[in-house]
DNA sequence: CAAACATCTGAACAACTGCTCACATGTTAG
DNA sequence: CTAACATGTGAGCAGTTGTTCAGATGTTTG
């Protein structure tokens, strides 16, 4: 990110210099895209639920939408979001496919979430 | 979450007793819908870059709208956005507001989102 | 009080999202 | 191969979201 150029409000409330270094140590745009794109993913209730659906053992799409009481469709389409962003792994077995959490990330992150939720 | 009455497909694809727990063991709809709501939150480019600025230091509403170069309206509604998530908290000094991260929640769940996107 | 300044807010609009529906794909059993 | 089943996918639609614009609120100074 580049240093602004104009100060319209006539000063920079703490240093300058301490601003400059909030700009020199923040992530790339591109980086802070990609890590609203991962919340982006957390932040829908479906999406969370077969999150949590999958925390403690590997289910397959019509289970999930049992589970739910949502459309194999929908779940599908979550699916499809869920592992496009690395969240969830697919395994097939047969007809069947396994849908399970990628790694701990995934259950760190939301429970990271829920201490603020509950707190 | 109530247990579903019907199976469509077949089989509960691991073992019914495991399905039964994880309904056990998941949050209530409220829960789940205010984490979901909760990473909404954090799940937008111009939110995440506010925070980020605030990881240093607290900064007034139009030095963030220069750091990040867009309005300043622009940033007084999302400031307010996570201000009622309890992101953010703002003290009033004069005709300034200065705003700073509410507590340590955020930058954990923050670095916890960035380890997955850079890695 | 009036003027200047920083911030907040409501309305309106364009862009995006998640669901449903219909159908396509892929796999197994007979 | 065909039928049955589990899952995947594209189009369309209703609901949501973030921005801009204009103006309101609140604070300090003279």
């Amino acid at each position: 990110m580049e240093f602004p150029e104009i100060e319209r409000c006539g000063f920079l409330c703490v240093h300058e210099d301490t601003v400059k270094q909030v700009l020199a140590e923040m992530p790339g745009d591109e980086t802070l895209y990609d890590l609203a794109e991962l919340f982006k993913v957390f932040g829908d209730s479906t999406r969370i639920k077969i999150l949590y659906a999958l925390f403690e053992a590997e289910l397959c799409v019509c289970d999930i939408a049992q589970l739910l009481g949502i459309t194999q469709s929908a779940v599908s389409h979550q699916l499809r979001v869920l592992k496009s962003s690395r969240l969830v792994k697919a395994r097939r077995d047969g007809k069947t496919v396994f849908y399970a959490l990628a790694d701990d990330h995934v259950r760190k992150i939301i429970a990271q979430g829920m201490d603020h939720v509950l707190e």
